[in-house]
DNA sequence: CATGAATGAGGGTTCATTCAT
DNA sequence: GATGAATGAACCCTCATTCAT
C-alpha cells in the first residue's frame, strides 16, 4: 500500500473523474473514498464538504484549459488554422469522453441547488474562454468592437456545440461549429 | 378541500416548475406532493416513478415550444424578422425565468443516471429545434445544403446563447446570438 | 369481458393461487385485484379485508383435502396399500406444485402477525388430518390406544415429509415417510 | 448513553429475537434499530440489507444447535437416552418459546420471495441435522443403509413435532415423536 | 495524518384501506 | 354491484457529515 501522503490527490482524481462521468449528484461521498482508497474522515480532513471538493476539481480543471488556449493563442500559425486547431481538439476531447460535455456547464445545470462558490468558478471559467475566442478574433479583425462581436459568435458555437454533441450523443455539433467559424473568419480576412 | 380529480395536473404543475428550478436531482418526490398537496401514494398512482413523471413533464414542456416555432415558420414576416422574433423570445423567456436555461439541456447534464425514456425525448427536443433552424434558412437560402449549413449554425447560436445565458446569469449571450444571426441571414440574401 | 358476477369467485382463486407461490406476505391486495381483473373497491365489497380472504382460502382448502382423506378411508383396499396412496398422492401434490409445502403451515409461520381466524382454521385443518391417521391406523391396530399412537406418528411423518421437501426442494423425505409408515403398518399387523 | 462498539451486536440480537417472534416479514427495519436504539445508517453499515442479516441470524442459530447436537452423539449414553434428550431439550426449546417453531423453517415459508443466500442457509440446517439422526441411529443399528432409514424417519418425527406444535400450539406433537422415536430404538436393538 | 463507527434527514417506493360517485 | 382516485403509514435504503480514538 504505496498510497501514503497522497491521499488527498487520490480523492481530488476519483472525484474528478466520477463527477465528470456522472454528474455530481450521481457521485457520492461515499462512493469517492472507496475508488479511492481512504477514510471517510481522512476525506474530510481534506475538503470540508463535498461541495468544496467539487470546486477544487472545477479549479483544477480550468487551470488546465487555460494553459492550452494561451497555446493556441501565442502559436504563429494562421487565424483560421488556429479556429481548426481548437474545434478539432473539442472533437477529440468529447469523442474520448463519450459526450459528456463541459463539466462546468453540466455542475451549473443543478441550478440553484449549486451555490455560489460553485457558480463563481463556472463564471469564471466561461469569461476566460469567451475572451480568448475574442483575443483569437483580434488577431484577423479590423477593429476591436467587431473582434468583440465575431469572439462572442464563436464563445456560442463552441458553447452549443459542445452542449448538443452531448445532447444528441453526436459529433456533428462540433463540425458544424468548425466549419461556420472558419467560414466567418475568412469573410472577416476578405474584406 | 375539495381537490378532486385534479390532483394529477397539480403534481405535473408542481413538479415542473420545482424540476426547472431545481433540476432533476435537486427535487425530491417528498418535496413535489407537499407543494402539490396530494398523498404520497397518489403521487405513484399517477406516475409509475419520478423519472416518468420527468419524462411527462418534458413532453409537455416540447409540445408547448414547437407550437411556438411552427407559428413563426408559418408567419408572413420577412426572414430577418423571424430570426429577430425567435431570439426576442427567447430572451424574454429566459429573463422571466431568471435565467434557468433550458429545460431539457438541464436534465440532460445528470449524465450516466438519466437513463434512456428521458435521453430519448432531450434528443427528440433538440433535434426538432435543429430542424425548425433548418427550415426556417431554407425561406433565404440559395441551396437546400446551404440552409442545412447555416441553419445547423443557427440551432448552435441557439443553443449556446441558452446554455451561457444561464452559465453566466447574464442576458447578452442571446442578444450576441441574435446579431449574428440576424448578420448572417443578411448576408446569405444578399449573395 | 364475461367477468360479471364471478368477481368474488376471481379475486378467491386468484389470492390462493398467488398466496400459494409466493406467502401470504409476499402477495398485494393490488397484484390480486389486477391479476383477477377486478376493482380496488370490488375487493373490499367481497371481503372486508386481505385477512378474511386468507380464511375464505383456507377454508376452500381445506374442504377439497378432506375429501379426498374420506374417500381413502372408506375404500376397501388394505391398509397399508391405503398409505401408499396417502403419501403417493402427497408427492404428487408437492412436486406439481414445486415443493411449495402446506398452505396451511406456510401461513402459519408469520406468526404472531397472523391472528386468531387464521390460526383457528390451520388448527381445524391440522386436528382434521390427525384424527384421519388415527383413523386409519384403528383399521389396523389391535387397540384404540394403539390407533391413536401410531396415528399421530403418522401425522408427524407427514408434516415432516411436507416441509422438509418444502425446505429442502426435494422429494426424499416424502418417500422416507411412506416407507416409515408402510413398514409400522406390517409390523402392527404382525402381532 | 455509552453504546460504542457494540451496535452490531444489539442490532443482531434485537432483529433476531423479533423475526423469531413475529416472522421475517412481520418484522420492518424501523422496527428493528429503534428497539435495537441505533441509526438507520448505522444498520446499514453493519449490514447490507436486511436479507443479509437474517442469514446471519440464521447462521448463528445453526452454530448454536449444532454444538449441542455433536455433543449428545459423544455423550456415553444408551442410544435411547440420547433420542429421549434430543427431544425433550426440543420440548423445553418450544415451551420456553411459546411453540413458535423452527426459525429456519419458519423464514422458509416466505416461499418465492425468500431467496437464495437464505435458502441456502437453510438446507444446510436441515440437512446438519438430518445427518446427526442419521449418525444417532448408526449406533444402534446393524447396517448403515438402515441408520440411513431409521435416521431419516427420526428427522421426519422432529420436524413434524416442531412445526405442529407451533401450528396447534400444544405440546403434544413432541412427546408423540419421542415416544415414536424411542418405540423404534428399541425395536432395532432386539433384533 | 488517519481511522471507522455512528448519525439524522431524506431518498424513492409500496402497503392495506376508504372515500365519493 | 362496481368503480378509481385518494390516503397515511410504513417499506428498505442512501445521503453528507461528525465523532471519539
Amino acid at each position: 500500500m504505496t498510497k501514503k501522503g497522497n491521499a488527498r490527490e487520490r480523492i481530488l482524481e476519483t472525484a474528478g473523474r466520477l463527477f465528470y462521468e456522472n454528474g455530481y449528484c450521481g457521485v457520492g461521498v461515499n462512493q469517492i473514498i472507496e475508488e479511492a482508497g481512504t477514510a471517510k474522515a481522512t476525506f474530510y480532513q481534506h475538503f470540508p464538504s463535498k461541495e468544496d471538493l467539487c470546486v477544487t476539481w472545477l479549479d483544477s480543471m480550468h487551470e488546465g484549459s487555460e494553459g492550452a488556449r494561451a497555446a493556441i493563442l501565442k502559436s504563429p500559425e494562421e487565424p483560421v488554422e488556429k479556429i481548426d486547431q481548437y474545434f478539432t481538439d473539442l472533437e477529440r476531447f468529447l469523442e474520448e469522453r463519450q459526450f459528456r460535455g463541459c463539466p462546468f456547464t453540466n455542475t451549473s445545470s443543478i441550478t440553484e441547488a449549486c451555490c455560489e462558490p460553485i457558480r463563481k468558478k463556472i463564471e469564471e471559467h466561461k469569461i476566460s474562454i469567451r475572451d480568448f475566442f475574442r483575443d483569437l478574433a483580434r488577431q484577423f479583425t479590423a477593429t476591436d468592437s467587431r473582434a468583440k462581436e465575431i469572439g462572442d459568435e464563436f464563445f456560442l458555437l463552441y458553447s452549443g456545440a459542445t452542449m448538443e454533441a452531448q445532447n444528441l450523443r453526436a459529433i456533428w455539433p462540433v463540425r458544424a461549429a468548425r466549419r461556420a467559424a472558419r467560414e466567418r473568419c475568412e469573410q472577416e480576412q476578405q474584406k
